[in-house]
RNA sequence: GCGCCCGUAGCUCAGCUGGAUAGAGUGCUGCCCUCCGAAGGCAGAGGUCACAGGUUCGAAUCCUGUCGGGCGCGCCA
């Protein structure tokens, strides 16, 4: 029922806007394992608070811009040279999975040999002092022999490519945003002189051996932060601290990040540029994921974006489905490692916590299909559930459900949405051992009604936990 | 060296705004289908909550230190 389906929700966020922003990978490859952990923390905790009262807008930011894009318009550049044939160097630190090929065939059918030029310009390793050199080194060469106009052609190509992919892996894993955010952007519309020049008004940057520099020690960061280089190029910091004022100043009375653990010293630095900008950072929470570490076969799988080893998220979607992918990424702490067991999690067996909540959904389902009329049965004149649920285990059982709405309102504003998991692991429990000792269908028509009221309530606080999650509720498996 | 996170049962982890005999899953042992789904239930074994101090009537939880692990510490993004 609509009243059933609601049940849960609460309103401790009372409409305040809250923005929460997830994922953010890179459109420099497809996502991988990591990537999905924070893409399942943050639905789901998206979904809290838009079942507490919050009105949530969630946001991917897409670094579009800068020196990693060269590293990708280059790497699919080489990877089109080589399938005409030609033995170009290809940078150690340049991207080496095999869907950077895909992209250069792509390329290749679309652009034909209209490209193919400079070949033998991109430098030998040999010629560069290291790897990271050689780099830099290849895409001066490569913008050199395309132009600039058609680098960042094959620029955007192959990142459109990519985004799109990301976008169509994130659907398959249940995960939709209402905004995609273009770092580019913040520069073509000169967000990023704003937030400098607002910075500068307020006397928080100096000049420092060719560079501008960003006093963020002044709100408590280790050191000061670079924002213009002395090339003139603009920093990534620069770029976010541009992205944070317009987070701030479309209006959200709550900003969530939900950043890979790596990112944590980072922290500091923002806090600092937005209580500079005169912004009150304590609506600014940051929640930090870390890493989910593969094992296959008892031993841990080294992952490289780069060199394009790693297991992406669609093929772990694939292999072990959405359901239990999800609830596996969400059960654990955000702050705490995660261990992934590759064949623990591609076992579809009761190994994984999943079948366990779903199973019993599935029995109540079952129970109901077989009560016929009795499903529904009026309440016998007069008569109240509590005089009928006098057994301990049913009375603890209603205090579980009773539970259900605080503890949603609880994992929302905790930004902990394993403590809905751990919730439902409860209830389910609770749930099999009431029903491994205790007869629905009895004769006795108040008790029947009463049980039958009492499960059906499991069912539906079961299917809409399950539904926070983004995770099925199957009537039989 | 400095900073952040972490160290709880064989393994994977809850519990951490202090409160009574520290919990779950898994693994191990033994039971439970003439009974609405055994992908289930019940019972047992298994822990000096890394270690040492401190605060407190009371500490897995707060503070300090030591040891161990992860991650950061760019005019990269």
């Amino acid at each position: 029922s609509e009243a059933g389906a609601a049940y849960g929700r609460n309103n401790s966020g009372d409409g305040a806007r809250v923005q929460v922003e997830f994922v953010s990978a890179n459109p420099t490859g497809p996502l991988h394992i990591g990537h999905g952990r924070g893409a399942a923390i943050g639905s789901v905790l998206a979904n809290l608070l838009a079942a507490s009262g919050y009105q949530v807008e969630r946001e991917y930011y897409v670094n579009d811009a800068g020196r990693q894009m060269d590293i990708l318009a280059l790497s699919v550049w080489l990877r089109y040279l080589q399938s005409f044939g030609h033995d170009v160097p290809f940078p150690a630190q340049a991207y080496r999975g095999a869907y950077i090929e895909d992209i250069a065939r792509e390329l290749r059918e679309r652009e034909g040999e209209t490209l193919l030029r400079g070949a033998g310009s991109v430098p030998p390793a040999t010629a560069s002092a290291d790897e990271e050199r050689h780099l830099d080194d290849a895409i001066a060469a490569a913008r050199a022999a395309l132009g600039g106009e058609v680098f960042n052609r094959v620029r955007d190509y192959a990142k459109d490519i990519i985004l799109a992919e990301i976008a169509t892996d994130l659907r398959g894993f249940g995960v939709e945003f209402d905004c995609w955010y273009s770092e580019a952007s913040l520069t073509r519309n000169g967000a990023i002189d704003a937030a400098i020049a607002e910075l500068i008004e307020a006397g928080f940057i100096y000049q420092a051996a060719g560079a501008q520099w960003f006093r963020s020690t002044d709100y408590g960061d280790e050191k000061d932060r670079v924002v213009v280089r002395d090339n003139g190029v603009k920093t990534y910091f620069a770029a976010d601290i541009a992205y944070h004022r317009e987070k701030f100043a479309r209006g959200f009375a709550r900003v969530v990040n939900i950043w890979g653990a790596d990112h944590h010293g980072y922290i500091p630095r923002v806090r600092a540029a937005l209580k500079a900008l005169g912004l009150n950072d304590g609506q600014l929470d940051v929640v930090l994921v870390q890493f989910a570490s593969l094992v296959r076969g008892g031993e841990k799988v080294a992952m490289s974006t780069r060199a394009g080893e790693f297991v992406t998220l669609k093929q772990l979607v694939d292999e072990v489905g959405v359901d239990a992918a999800r609830y596996f990424y969400v059960m654990r702490r955000a702050d705490q490692h995660l261990e992934f067991d590759i064949a623990l999690a591609t076992a579809q067996n009761n190994d994984n916590p999943v079948y366990y909540v779903q199973y019993a959904h599935a029995r109540i389902c079952s129970v109901f299909r077989q009560a016929g009329p009795r499903s529904a049965i009026a309440a016998p004149a007069g008569a109240r559930l509590a005089e009928f649920l006098r057994e301990a285990p049913e009375r603890r059982l209603a205090l579980v459900l009773a539970r259900f709405a605080e503890v949603v309102a609880g994992a929302a504003s905790a930004a902990e949405p394993h403590q809905l998991t751990n919730y439902l692991r409860e209830l389910a429990t609770e749930f099999h051992a009431y029903y491994n000792g205790h007869k629905v269908l009895v004769d006795d028509v108040g008790v029947c009604w009463a049980r039958l009221r009492l499960i059906d309530a499991v069912r539906q606080v079961i299917a809409n936990a399950l539904a926070l999650l983004a995770i099925s509720a199957p009537s039989e498996m």
